[in-house]
RNA sequence: GGUCCCAUCGUCUAGCGGUCUAGGACGCCGGCCUCUCACGCCGGAAACAGGGGUUCGAGUCCCCUUGGGACCGCCA
């Protein structure tokens, strides 16, 4: 099928996956899956100096984890340099390109001087035409030369269609006689990314708007080389809040996906987040499901603006776009239950909070716990923390809950043993049943409910804020509820509480 | 500096000449619910960068100004 839709990651491993980089995968990505083609991963780490295994790792680990699968690849285009020297040779039988013999040296003290001049610099053409006599003479002499593509002088322009930009124009004297193969042999980006493309029969290319400038060079490599010219898509790009393009070495973690993959972030939300930033769907809708987002995705829902990542740096309520953790939250309590305890269960795994009979004898109480509490989280990193005292003994009391809840009334330290001993001696442990004695409890005292809910909810779970009380209590069980409100005075004794 | 791109609430955005006293989402504020905190529900504050045109009519088309961004490497 010659029609078929092939689109392309390609990035160069040069540090982790980033947000800006995972964003431009997911729409290349959904562009496939809503055209049933092609979705090539190429990791383009033809700069050795800067390219890790590290960071192919990193890249493909990031990819995975959010679930964007590829059809074919992972190519390198290291294995490929041979390719792209003959498409430079072709060129140069074909009168597209020429040697230039002009050395670095040169060249920087031209820049230089039209620097000093200011007067723009482009390459003057030295080279483009010497005889044949000349080339051979300075080859003889074993002169080193890069390989210049020839770009036309007439009086005419290079243009093309951007789906997201509309026409964009570029007259040929605007562009230089660029450099497609250095010195040394090795070729340059610009002409192995189109060998590459054209290689991999890639038909529509979606990137960064930042390869919106060099789009009408890579034109008129496509047209030397004779091949068919595929569709350009470009995205606009992602800026901090002080429209500084984001990167790793200005942001820092925050900008990796690893980051979110660190801090309990739903893949799939993130992927719903990512895809909001600068595209729109049909109607209002901002939350997908996978199913969804294919129906609803397409090229023209790309905006032209660039957006902002509403990252305050150092903001302690918000660790990143507020709208991503809102996003991600809206899926812990919505996604259903069995896909949350999934999840979960990494994150135990990992702090040693895991019980196999979560998934055996205890899987109802297990589900209907984290239903109970999820509503008020955010990541999934709250289970473990704001979450512990369900799953484990061993919980932390927030120090401001056990001031407010607790020291405020010394009663406590008497009046909550008193009540566990009732508690006790319920057969059954239910709603109905805790809540009778608790609020019978409260009468007699001659005190509000409250003090008492308060009270118990805080040492019980470490906190002042949770489900409702008697939820709570059935959640954790009796035998711990009266453990722990028997130890109540302990509170009391914890000077470094005060 | 040269070439190109962009411009609606704090942020993501809807808007493709009249239905815009500009809609949604996040965040913020207030209320309801209530044992707390969330959720949920209800309500509020919050934007067409500025100036000229074109037109019966402009957020929507054109020009200028301003502001922002990208590219301008023998990096990718």
């Amino acid at each position: 099928m010659s029609d078929e839709v092939r689109v392309r990651f390609a990035p160069s491993p040069t540090g982790y996956l980033h947000i800006g980089g995972a964003r431009t995968a997911i729409y290349n990505w959904l562009f496939a899956k809503k055209h049933n083609g092609k979705f090539i991963l190429r990791i383009e780490d033809t700069d050795k100096e800067r390219s890790t295994e590290d960071s192919i790792k990193g890249i493909i680990d990031g990819l995975t984890w959010l679930g964007l699968d590829w059809d074919e690849g992972p190519y390198f285009q290291s294995a490929h340099i041979e390719e792209h020297k003959q498409a430079a040779q072709k060129l140069i039988e074909l009168g597209w390109a020429y040697k230039c013999f002009c050395t670095k040296e040169e060249l920087d003290a031209k820049r230089e001087q039209a620097k000093k001049e200011k007067r723009p610099f482009k390459y003057d053409k030295t080279c483009r035409n010497l005889t044949p006599e000349e080339i051979a003479e300075k080859e003889k002499a074993g002169l080193p030369y890069c390989i210049r593509f020839k770009v036309p002088e007439e009086d005419g322009v290079i243009s093309f269609d951007d789906v997201v930009y509309g026409k964009i124009e570029r007259r040929f004297k605007d562009i230089e006689d660029f450099v497609i193969v250095r010195s040394d042999g090795s070729p340059l980006y610009l002409l192995s990314n189109a060998v590459d493309d054209i290689r991999d029969k890639i038909t529509h290319v979606i990137r960064g708007q930042d390869g919106l400038a060099n789009t009408p060079k890579q034109l008129l490599i496509y047209k030397a080389l004779g091949a068919k010219i595929p569709v350009f898509a470009h995205m606009p790009l992602t800026l901090d809040l002080k429209k500084r393009k984001i990167s790793k070495r200005t942001h820092g973690e925050v900008v990796s996906v690893q980051f979110y993959r660190e801090h309990g972030f739903i893949p799939w939300a993130l992927v719903n987040f990512l895809v909001l930033l600068g595209w729109h769907g049909p109607d209002d809708k901002e939350i997908y499901s996978l199913e969804e987002l294919i129906e609803a995705f397409s090229l023209e829902g790309i905006g032209r603006a660039n957006s902002i990542f509403n990252y305050r740096p150092g903001d302690p309520k918000f660790f990143t776009d507020p709208k991503a953790l809102s996003i991600n939250a809206h899926y812990l309590r919505n996604l259903p239950i069995e896909e949350i305890a999934s999840y979960v269960k990494q994150e135990f795994l990992r702090e040693g909070l895991w019980n196999p009979a979560y998934e055996g004898e205890k899987r109802k109480w297990f589900l209907e716990t984290l239903d109970l509490i999820r509503t008020r989280y955010h990541t999934l990193k709250d289970f473990v923390n704001l979450g512990r005292a369900y799953f484990s003994d061993e919980y932390p009391f927030d120090p401001k809950a056990v001031k407010k809840n607790i020291l405020k009334h010394p009663e406590l330290a008497k009046w909550l043993p008193e009540l566990a001993e009732k508690l006790e001696e319920l057969e059954q442990f239910t709603l109905e049943n805790t809540e009778e004695v608790i609020r019978n409890f409260a009468e007699e005292k001659q005190i509000k409910a409250g003090i008492i809910i308060n009270g118990i909810r805080t040492v019980v779970t470490g906190q002042s804020v949770g489900p409702g009380l008697f939820d709570v209590l059935v959640a954790i069980g009796k035998d711990r509820v009266v453990k722990r409100l028997k130890a109540t005075p302990s509170l009391f004794e914890q000077k470094d509480l005060q």
